[in-house]
DNA sequence: GTCAATTCCAGGTAAATTACACGGAATTAT
DNA sequence: ATAATTCCGTGTAATTTACCTGGAATTGAC
């Protein structure tokens, strides 16, 4: 039940560039602000800006800034997208893929584990997070998590 | 948001397991039935065994019997010890695992996740698996699924 | 007491995935 | 021009996954 951390950086990474408006904000500053290597934020990102979450500004104070509003972007959507699909086995997505479907012990299972979690993600959006995240910063962080969360 | 073939595989092999109540029940016609591998479902039934969950008996006419009643095994625990952890980001499990922890964006959203899986996976045992696939089994399945489900 | 059916065990392994790094080309504000 | 950035293809080490191999130990049936 692994979140990947493709997918874990595709969320941080948009609450940030989300947090900061239009002003386009580069991987840089995520980055440092997120722990996280820029190369790799550099292919994560690039997903994102495939599918039209967000979108770029290239050349010097370039970056990226969300293509969509906030609370039109949900966690659903990125999971997936960076995870390819979000089912906890093959045969919930690609029912042609089991001969058991329909006749599984198992399968009632996995369906509700599958709508458990996509009722969670899809009930969230970047709009949410960036509320929670502007919450947290009111309270003055101790020192050591200067520059994070 | 992936669950493994070893826990899928461990959950249809108890449940086919169970479904013989005391009668031992051999792996040739577990991996005969669900159409799994014999070797790879002795190293999964090992883990279950060494786990309490089912109990063996050597020699011939031998096999694997539940060491407990249906319903107090639940598919969270049988997840759990298949998978390590069903927590979707590991800050949850170990808080110590995160210099952000209680100060970071997505921490809620992990959460919440995460309970929401042990809300469907802990509240369903092997009792209901075997109920349903009973069920399954009083209309005739049709020729290609037989020894199937 | 032999034989067949089984569990038990200690390895090995090929393929895929993950989480990056490397090196540079293209673009643009200053 | 220069510096800051996005953009792009490729490489890679480590880990995980889903198995297989080859046998030893145990036990019921005859």
């Amino acid at each position: 039940m692994w979140v990947s951390t493709r997918a874990q950086y595709g969320m941080r990474a948009l609450v940030e560039i989300g947090l900061r408006g239009d002003e386009p904000t580069s991987l840089k500053f995520v980055s440092e602000r997120q722990n996280i290597s820029q190369h790799y934020l550099e292919q994560i990102v690039a997903v994102l800006r495939r599918a039209g979450i967000v979108e770029s500004v290239r050349g010097a104070h370039g970056g990226y800034r969300l293509a969509r509003p906030l609370d039109e972007v949900t966690a659903l959507e990125v999971v997936e997208l960076m995870e390819g699909s979000v089912a906890p086995v093959s045969c919930i997505e690609d029912s042609e893929n089991c001969v058991r479907v329909g006749n599984c012990s198992t399968e009632g299972l996995w369906r509700k584990l599958d709508l458990a979690v996509r009722a969670v993600l899809g009930g969230t959006t970047l709009a949410d997070l960036v509320a929670e995240r502007q919450l947290l910063q009111l309270e003055p962080l101790p020192e050591q998590f200067a520059g994070l969360n």
